[in-house]
DNA sequence: AATATAGTGTGTATTTTTTACACTAATAAA
DNA sequence: TTTATTAGTGTAAAAAATACACACTATATT
């Protein structure tokens, strides 16, 4: 009837063409020592949108991320010492908004660390599962929503925008139909600029337009 | 950091060209009298799995229908009395089965109803909320999910099929199309029967073949 | 200055899917 | 037999998806 209550917060990332989780190494018992996703507990008379905020921030630095419900766990045998019901939330961030920032406040992080989705370690409670659902809602979204361009800088190129399709979806695309259907979907910018900084051909910069997108997709 | 913990269960049906969720009429208060979602509260050490079954029997006699999982709702003023968690489930059964068995087991809701989706009464709680939130998952699952066919009975025609399209999306399709689509997709099976007891042409019976769909969208 | 390197950027033909559109056939009831 | 009501069907046009390969360009290296 009664029962603590948690929130999780699923910190997606891309960087070097690899889809990243943000991950806190636990200070405390139970699974000291372990990889967990970054969560804490609610407080009494705390919303839900305010708790997320605070415990994201608190347990790895982060500020001003926004994140959407992702679902609810309550396992009886999730926590050993009965059970936490805990909602896990899901956020995208831009690795350049974000580098060198992931420091927990609190003590009962000792670190936050970015893993590749494909390279994780075991992880404490059920957050392999929680990770899995994340996971399968950013495939199934994708196409849909502003996700990949959450995970890019505000300026990006094609070639990224593909890459982060590609470790999204789990399989290769072909350039040239790709960018096709990409630019003829038509809510992306090209921009005056191209990437600076490469021993090749600099690449042409895109904006997203997330008005067009909007229109086109609610 | 303590919170109490309920389930609300959606139940969704089918019948007469029309949506209908289940709600139950409150024996209690707060909200007695109003109309609401079905649900109650958690048991200390039940799984949630385990108290779905349970709630939406005991709220509305309905007995083996399986829900999943759509959201938690934990706003603090969302119970006059401090907050309440919900996680809140979503089914599709078919009416045919539970016609003249919604009846609720227990005292706390004094009786449970069909109303179409169009025709809601007011609400106790945030339950239009999370109504219309099952609306919005139900629309985007529509073609990925066997939700169509646990809404119709075993044996359907394309018009009923075509229907409950309709009714979900909230827009009439072209028959021709939506005959030739759902026939190519190769799930559906053709029977050897039809319709009776209409005073018209009786309309070919399908069933959907739920192997292949599942080879077709996993 | 020449060369190697690495990723950028582009076009076309084919197939598949989607869309638009209107009449005849079957059955039961009157 | 007439009427009412729904079932059932095809085709052409447009749009979208797919398969596929090479020349270009900017830089770094020698």
């Amino acid at each position: 009837m009664l029962s603590y209550f948690t929130i999780d917060c699923v910190i997606v990332t891309f960087h070097e063409g690899d889809l990243k989780v943000l991950l806190t190494e636990r200070n405390e018992y139970p699974y000291k020592d372990w990889w967990a996703i970054p969560g804490f507990f609610v407080e009494k008379d705390e919303e839900m949108e305010a708790a997320v905020k605070r415990i994201a921030y608190e347990m790895t630095g982060l500020k001003d991320i926004y994140m959407e419900q992702l679902a609810a766990f309550a396992g009886v045998k999730r926590h050993p010492e009965g059970r936490i019901l805990t909602v896990a939330y899901l956020a995208f961030v831009k690795y350049e908004n974000v580098k060198n920032k992931v420091k927990p406040i609190t003590n009962y992080m000792r670190q936050a660390k970015w893993f590749s989705m494909d390279d994780l370690p075991e992880l404490a409670f059920d957050h392999k599962d929680i990770l899995m659902l994340a996971m399968k809602k950013l495939k199934t979204n994708l196409s849909y929503t502003l996700t990949p361009y959450e995970l890019l800088p505000e300026k990006f190129t094609l070639t990224q925008l593909q890459q982060v399709y590609e470790s999204i979806l789990g399989q290769t695309l072909d350039k040239r139909n790709f960018r096709k259907k990409m630019v003829n979907l038509g809510y992306l910018k090209e921009l005056d600029e191209c990437q600076t900084g490469v021993s090749y051909r600099a690449a042409r910069l895109y904006k997203v337009d997330r008005k067009k997108f909007l229109k086109l997709f609610s």
